[in-house]
RNA sequence: AGCCGGUGGCCCC
């Protein structure tokens, strides 16, 4: 029953979904932990926050003790929608209410930092997340990265990928396009050239993100021909531009 | 066991 109102979610039917979680209490079926939280995750994607809220307590009333799903897909939802106050409230309550932070949420909350500009605050986050002997991952430092790439502080950049890598962590396809991506918007089109080179050195290949990352900042810098030719490479790439 | 949470471009805004 849990995978079917996932399904429903995953379509948007949540109307459906909702209809389905009632018709389990007049059966007298109780919905458990997975059920709540695939109900809260699907409010949140449609950003129904307040709604998505209202599941949390009703939850705790049912005796049921949100967990860091609950609240992830929660505060991931206030951050989509704009609410960071809000999700840094929510945060205090979960960690309140004795649930510990993961990379997840920490992942989560940089992101929104670093989307709203307030980097320090997300720089905060790392440290925290050091301090508490969570371990980032690839997710994290692309959140981080890009961040850092919006803030225009390139410089710093490079200090997290050398981090990264020292951990352990090989960057991805995305940190790769991150990079691109940054410093196109930064008008260094030779830098974000040898970050594509380096992905494709390492194995990872181009898709229609990275390449549309590039020909959008070679356009931008008045290299229409540079262009061209890149948008040629990605047809031949069997990529369709969108 | 399975079902629920985090990161990339353009466009839209």
């Amino acid at each position: 029953i849990n995978m079917t109102i996932s399904c429903l979610c995953k379509e948007g039917k949540l109307g459906e979904a909702c209809s389905l979680f009632d018709e389990m209490g007049k059966r007298g079926l109780s919905p458990n932990l997975v059920t709540f939280n695939t109900l809260i995750s699907g409010h949140c994607k449609k950003g129904q926050i307040s709604d998505a809220y209202k599941l949390l307590t009703v939850m705790v009333e049912q005796g049921i003790c949100p967990n860091i799903v609950s609240y992830s897909a929660l505060i991931n939802g206030h951050c989509k929608e704009g609410r960071l106050e809000e999700a840094c409230k929510l945060f205090e309550e979960m960690k309140g209410r004795g649930v510990i932070p993961d990379g997840v949420i920490f992942t989560t909350l940089i992101d929104a930092h670093s989307k709203v500009g307030t980097i320090e605050a997300a720089l905060n986050l790392h440290d925290e997340m050091l301090k508490q002997g969570i371990k980032l991952d690839v997710v994290a430092y692309n959140a981080l990265v890009h961040g850092l790439c919006r803030a225009g502080k390139l410089k710093e950049v490079k200090r997290f990928l050398d981090l990264m890598v020292k951990t352990g962590l090989v960057p991805d396809k995305i940190t790769y396009t991150i990079l691109v991506d940054g410093f196109c918007k930064e008008g260094n089109l030779e830098k974000a050239l040898e970050m594509r080179n380096k992905m494709v050195m390492r194995g990872m290949k181009m898709d229609n993100v990275c390449y549309t990352a590039l020909i959008t900042g070679l356009s931008r810098q008045g290299k229409v021909a540079d262009a061209h030719n890149m948008l040629h490479e990605m047809l031949k790439a069997g990529f369709m531009p969108d």
